[in-house]
DNA sequence: TAATATCCCATGATATCCCATAATGTCCCA
DNA sequence: TGGGACATTATGGGATATCATGGGATATTA
C-alpha cells in the first residue's frame, strides 16, 4: 500500500502545472492509472490527493448503501462528483483546475504533504499556521496513539 | 469497471447536441455500445446516465422480483421503460430527447456530474444546491465511509 | 417532402508531448 | 574518504495533438 511521507514544495508554473514529488509518484507506480486523484478538502482549505485505486475501493464503501437513496447519492456527489483525476505528463507534473487553487488559495507555489496513506496540497503559508497546531495537538494526545493495540485500529 | 469523476460543463448547440465529456467516453470505450444510457432521475430534476452494461446489471437487480408482481412491472417501468440510448456522432457528442431537458430543466448548458459507477446530467444552477448539501453531508458524517472494511481508509 | 438526425469539415482554446537545462543527488573508484 | 562522473529531478518553452464547439451537406424517417 502507498506510504506518502515528507513535505516537497514545488512551483506551479504559467501553464498551471506542478511536478508531483517523485516519492510520491513511486508510491503509485504500480497503479493503471498514471496520474493522481484531487478534490478539495472538506474540512480545510487544502486539497486531498490519492491514487486511483484509493477511490475504486471507496466505490465498493458506497455500494452498499441502497441505490435510489438520497444518502447514497450524497455520498456519491460529495466524493466521486469533487473528486478530479490528474493525469501527469512525461515529466511527472499535473494540471489542477483553476477551482481546485482557488478553494486551496494555491498561486504559484503548492506544497506536498505526507499524510500516510493520502497526501495533500496546500498554499505553504497556510499549512504553517496548520503545521503548529497539529504538532501541539499531538504533543497532548500522544498518549492517545501510543496505546493502541497491534492491528485492531481501522479507526483513524 | 467505469469510474465516473469530477464535473464537466458543456453547451448544449441550437441542434440540441451536447459533448459526452471525454474522460467519460473514454469510461465507456470498451462498451459495444458507442453513446450512453440516459433516463429521468425519478427522485431529482436532473438525468442519469450510464452505459448500456450497467443497465444490463440493473436489470438483474429487477429480476429479483417474482415476475408479474406489480412491484417488478413498477421498476421495469421506471428504469427500461423510460431509459433511452443516445448513441454519439464522431465528435462525442449526443442528442438528449426534449423531455429529457424540460424535466432537468437544461437550457444551454449541462452540467455532467459524475458518481462513480454512473453520471447525471444537470442544470448548472440547480445542481448547486444539491452540492452544498452533499457537501455538508460528507463534513457530519465523515466517520460512515472512513470505516469501511479492508482498512483502507483513504478519506480523512 | 418536410423534419430530423447523421456525417463531415473547420476552428480556437487548451492540454499534451517532446526537448533542453540547471540544480541537486547518487554512485563508483582511486 | 574524497571527488569526479553520471543519473535524477524540477522546471521552462516550443511544437503538436486533442477537445469542445459550430455549421453546411447528406442521409433517414415519418
Amino acid at each position: 500500500m502507498a506510504l506518502f511521507l515528507s513535505k516537497y514544495l514545488n512551483r506551479v508554473d504559467k501553464k498551471g502545472r506542478v511536478s508531483v514529488p517523485a516519492a510520491f509518484r513511486v508510491e503509485l507506480a504500480e497503479e493503471r492509472f498514471a496520474g493522481i486523484i484531487v478534490r478539495p478538502s472538506f474540512v480545510s482549505p487544502a486539497l486531498d490527493a490519492c491514487g486511483r485505486q484509493a477511490l475504486q475501493e471507496l466505490q465498493r464503501g458506497v455500494d452498499r448503501f441502497n441505490p435510489f437513496t438520497e444518502e447514497r447519492a450524497g455520498f456519491a456527489n460529495a466524493i466521486f462528483a469533487s473528486s478530479h483525476p490528474a493525469p501527469w505528463d512525461g515529466e511527472g507534473r499535473v494540471i489542477l483546475p483553476d477551482r481546485f487553487l482557488e478553494h486551496a488559495g494555491i498561486g504559484d507555489r503548492a506544497l506536498f504533504v505526507g499524510l500516510g496513506d493520502t497526501f495533500q496540497i496546500w498554499e505553504p503559508d497556510r499549512y504553517a499556521d496548520v503545521e503548529r497546531e497539529a504538532l501541539a495537538l499531538a504533543r497532548r494526545q500522544r498518549a492517545a496513539l501510543a496505546v493502541q493495540p497491534a492491528g485492531t485500529g481501522g479507526e483513524r
